[in-house]
DNA sequence: AAAGTTATATGATAAAAATCATAAAAAAAA
DNA sequence: TTTTTTTTATGATTTTTATCATATAACTTT
């Protein structure tokens, strides 16, 4: 399923917005000289939580959700990355294994730029590790408000928050209504940390309350001030 | 309460456990020249949650829990920081305000190096930025893990694993198996992600176990083979 | 020491959500 | 297209945990 394809270099990203976009252009040309763009198929695992951590990845085009597993081999999502996005840094910095299982939820094109390569880059261009910084503090800060969302709100607060996530991260269709991003009931609950009986109960009762409208796994958000009420944002 | 006392300059600072301990003796005073040694008694606010922040502490002495606010007002506590430990960094290196309220456990002494004063040494020592690096992506690892641990397991297995945790970071007295920390039963419902209620009942249900034993707030491990058992760390 | 406050404890009840069972629908594979 | 597998749906039941009410114990403050 994994194949590497003619390789984009980094010189010509043209999504201008990975942190790696604003590198000069011998920096780029030194990380494209070794990373491959590789195709992955909807459902496709990059990489496993555990596995040694042999480089980054730069999501040249494609959505990926990132989960850890629990208890019973129960799976909970803990962060998505849209194109443009890097995954695997986190390993990399603090020298450890991958954290997350990373698998594509749409047909994906990624870049891997080795470990060794990123480390170098990380020394010739101070400004990026400030970057890595910045990201892993919002990674950070998510992460404990999503701690503290798991432990206070009802499943059906979590259900509507994590509508609302997905939103604000995959955007709509051009209806602007329509989340662009297709999810198995299943899915949706290792998202709000529930069971799938419970997240799909929980849609029909929003469907019912017609604050979103349910067309298969095309979930369209009706009513979004809504479902940020329900969702309790604002704490 | 809070009141500064005599300064200690970093040049002398005694317990080796900080990431500024590494610095050379030029940069340790140029941290001294300014910053402030204050003295916080048990009970009391370093900074909350959503305050402007101004400058980074470094724990010289003390035990501080971190927490946040959920919904109606119920804590949840994050993190936990004990001597040599920084906090509010987050804020500072993402140009944030603090993202918790800072409690001191027990009466505790705290150095304040203002925010310019830091982002300095920052610049002048690339390898504190590795350290700050690896500092974030270690406490990203554990609120990822927390989130899924109070996402799947039971309050017991939670209560379980908070008393673990609370063991290997704030250690053991003499005996090797009293808690070297004071909390009250809500404190601990606050870090498991439960009711004060639930805590006392679950602490009680394990002391009948002879698993631990309660002396009042002070909590002796009798089995922690069993309560590691319990808390199902190894998943 | 007495009064007030906060923390701990315990029972009864209610609510929320998980689990189990099964069926229908949809998607994927043969 | 037919078969197989996966996903969605729904009801019944159980389990877990929160909530409410109240009592006692342990600190604090006066």
């Amino acid at each position: 399923m994994k194949a590497v394809v003619n390789n984009i270099p980094c010189t010509n990203c043209e999504h201008g917005k990975s942190i790696f976009c604003h590198l000069t252009e011998e920096e780029k040309s030194f990380l494209s000289e070794v990373k491959g763009l590789n195709y992955y198929k909807k459902g496709q695992t990059i990489f496993y939580e555990g596995n040694h951590a042999h480089g980054i990845f730069c999501l040249h085009d494609g959505k990926i959700k990132l989960s850890k597993l629990g208890k019973d081999g129960k799976e909970q999502i803990v962060r998505f990355a849209k194109t443009g996005e890097i995954l695997g840094y986190r390993a990399l910095l603090s020298n450890d294994n991958y954290q997350a299982t990373a698998t594509a939820m749409v047909d994906s094109y990624i870049c891997i730029i080795p470990k060794d390569r990123f480390l170098k880059i990380m020394e010739m261009n101070s400004k990026l590790s400030l970057k890595l910084i910045n990201l892993l503090s919002k990674d950070l800060k998510t992460a404990e408000q999503h701690l503290i969302d798991i432990a206070q709100k009802s499943v059906k607060e979590r259900i509507a928050e994590s509508l609302m996530v997905l939103g604000s991260t995959f955007g709509y269709l051009k209806d602007q209504k329509t989340l662009n991003i297709s999810m198995t009931r299943s899915e949706i609950a290792d998202m709000a940390g529930t069971t799938t009986e419970s997240a799909i109960r929980t849609l029909i009762h929003l469907s019912d309350e017609k604050i979103i409208d349910l067309e298969g796994k095309n979930i369209k958000i009706l009513k979004p001030q809504k479902l940020l009420e329900i969702a309790n944002i604002n704490d």
